[in-house]
DNA sequence: TCGCGCTGCTTGCAATTGCAAACTCGGTGG
DNA sequence: CCACCGAGTTTGCAATTGCAAGCAGCGCGA
């Protein structure tokens, strides 16, 4: 492939994406880089856009910074964008295993993250009110199970 | 050539699962690399699980087969079929508005919240179970379901 | 019998991946 | 001052990807 015009912008994208990812989780790129199990200077140039990493390498990586390979791909436009924001509530509010106070923590918490990354971003990437927006009642057909001490 | 057929066999049943699907879509070796823009001997190498394709190509043989891609990356060993546990990992993983520290954060209070509801059930670890047949326990009303939806 | 087109497979080769080693820049302590 | 450590980066190099060209087998019409 000779052309490559169009091929820089989206690994870049990809890029910054892993770099940012790992700037949140507070770990040095060599720190990722042995969590991924790949080579230091190779995660550089992945995140500088230089190198377009094989799907395992973003594999790996995914597994090193504790995301899901998805995500990965959906940045490196290999797959295609699936639901933009999968309902962490549903599913924390569908498992049975959790009593009803952990599940009430679990709500505060990804709430409270969510409107923290809507104040701290300042640009809103989909539409995301229908989540701590609305009238949402965590305890919507769940009474609070009060066998938790 | 001694067909050696399992001296490679990671890849293998990607190439399989893809000459299968190729050959249920009735379409032909060569075609199939015209509509996925790969060139036939490679596609043709893959199939046999000789080369182990980018995620570019993947993707586009997904593409060219009509398929989606999340199949063939789950077939390559790319992508877990899907987290065992519970869905609620799956969902916080797969949520991109979460920044890295924030999904940890939430993956160690539900797992923390797991560990704590299985000390209750005084469910052990993970233990090789050929020696004696321990079957479930009779009193397992909130066993974690472990089959996605 | 040929030739033609189609199937898939094998063979070199340019381009790329991914790594080990070495390099640069800042901070800390002797 | 210099040694040391850790951050990220640069530099060659082995291994691999992925392709163009060419090869062998099979069915069909002349």
């Amino acid at each position: 492939m000779q052309t490559g015009d169009m091929e820089l912008p989206k690994v870049a994208s990809l890029g910054e994406y892993i770099r940012q990812q790992r700037q949140q989780a507070k770990i040095s790129l060599r720190q990722l880089a042995a969590q991924a199990g790949v080579s230091n200077p190779y995660l550089s140039q992945v995140e500088r856009g230089l190198r377009k990493p094989s799907a395992e390498i973003l594999n790996q990586i995914a597994k090193g910074l504790h995301i899901s390979a998805q995500a990965l791909y959906v940045q490196a436009g290999l797959i295609e964008d699936r639901e933009p924001h999968s309902d962490v509530l549903a599913a924390i509010r569908a498992d049975v295993t959790l009593t009803g106070r952990q599940r009430q923590v679990l709500i505060d918490i990804y709430e409270s993250f969510c409107k923290e990354n809507r104040a701290d971003t300042a640009q809103p990437p989909q539409s995301a009110e229908h989540l701590g927006d609305g009238p949402v009642n965590p305890l919507n057909g769940i009474t609070p199970d009060s066998r938790e001490g």
